[in-house]
DNA sequence: GTGGTCTAGACCACA
DNA sequence: GTGGTCTAGACCACT
């Protein structure tokens, strides 16, 4: 298991993100153990302490829930989880939209190269 | 003028993409002089030394050019121009698909939340 | 019966608090055998660990006395707890005192905020 | 500059309870600049980490804001301010009658305890 | 064994 | 010089 497939961005932030993903479609579901500091530590290779920052900061996002001497859970609050997917999806297109029109694309060119990229991406791992 | 519109993002990145998106949209020309280092600094409200990376930054991407004693200029490489705005649509469009997935949308509903957010937008600023 | 109404004050710490004031209120007596490990660990849905260190504690304090095969009691000496019902109120004081003095309160205010807060207590749950 | 007058609360905790209280009761004010994380954390003789992670929270509070290569600044947002004053106000408050009633105190007894309190803290500066 | 705090020190990014 | 990230490793608190 390695991180860092997009350089720049803080490797705690990564592993957030992509916990954060693996709660929202459901891969892990409300009351579940994440697991244990150390353990994820290994796993990712990361120093325990960022990831002691991951769940904290998991924590705040209300999306886990740490009990000290048991472990860290994913929150049971799936209102939660909801709101959170859809101002992640109202970010990320927010920021999609402005980036692309600064470089004068319009709506139509958007989804035609979400289109193209799709089938790119589709034949490729034929 | 004011910056900052995306918190996180450097300052010096941010002042790079406005420019980037005037010259690749057309607002500044091949050939166009770009403010003076003081005079943009003076206008957005950032330090020189911000500014100055700019411009050597987007010297080093090709898209713009210092003579001494002269300023700054767009470049006449129209070519790169096109190869640029090309490439920076793949990155932005690669991304955008990747974090979108991430939180388990489908391409048609990636097309789907474009589309609402210019009708929202559309409406708010017309 | 649930516990973690002050979350960060720890498990143990909080069923002392509990079973100190139920002590030092009166509803449990001196020499009244307190619930057993076992029984107080369901009732409480705590891990049984955790209430042996609560009753360890309690027996450190001198308000609680094992006696092996037999169960934990209250202890008998009467002094003992009015001393502590006054060193734990001085404590709570001067904690309150000090936070609320860091925020610009007087004592005047810290009184005033003190009714206010019982008559909305009062009026909820009469 | 010595720290740790609470035993067992964290440093960083104690640091930011100190700062807030400060910013609060306008001690430092809007868009005042805090120490930089170098220079506090000499100043109290906590380690830079510690610092850097009391600006965060800090910043996470609303109550601060860090430009990087600039330094850490008392936010502008005096709403917020006036808030947290309140806010914090009434958790103190809600915690102080909670424990004083577990210990049998009517309210009474906790105003005539705060006087007295107040009293010989006031006496014993003399 | 689990989370939480803290240190010392390195290195990076920004202004 | 200023904030930010990361590591290695120690030690504590709780279950």
């Amino acid at each position: 298991m390695t991180i860092d497939f997009q350089p720049d961005k803080p490797i705690y932030q990564q592993l957030i993100d992509r916990l954060a993903g693996e709660i929202i479609r459901g891969i892990r579901k409300p009351g579940d153990k994440l697991p244990s500091v150390r353990e994820y530590a290994v796993k990712t290779g990361v120093n325990a302490n960022t990831i002691q920052r991951v769940y904290r900061e998991m924590e705040q996002m209300n999306i886990a829930q740490s009990r000290r001497g048991q472990g860290t859970f994913v929150t049971e609050n799936t209102e939660r989880l909801q709101e959170l997917r859809e101002q992640m999806k109202e970010e990320y297109i927010e920021y999609f939209v402005q980036d692309m029109s600064d470089l004068g694309f319009s709506l139509e060119e958007m989804m035609e190269g979400l289109k193209l990229h799709q089938k790119e991406k589709g034949d490729s791992h034929d």
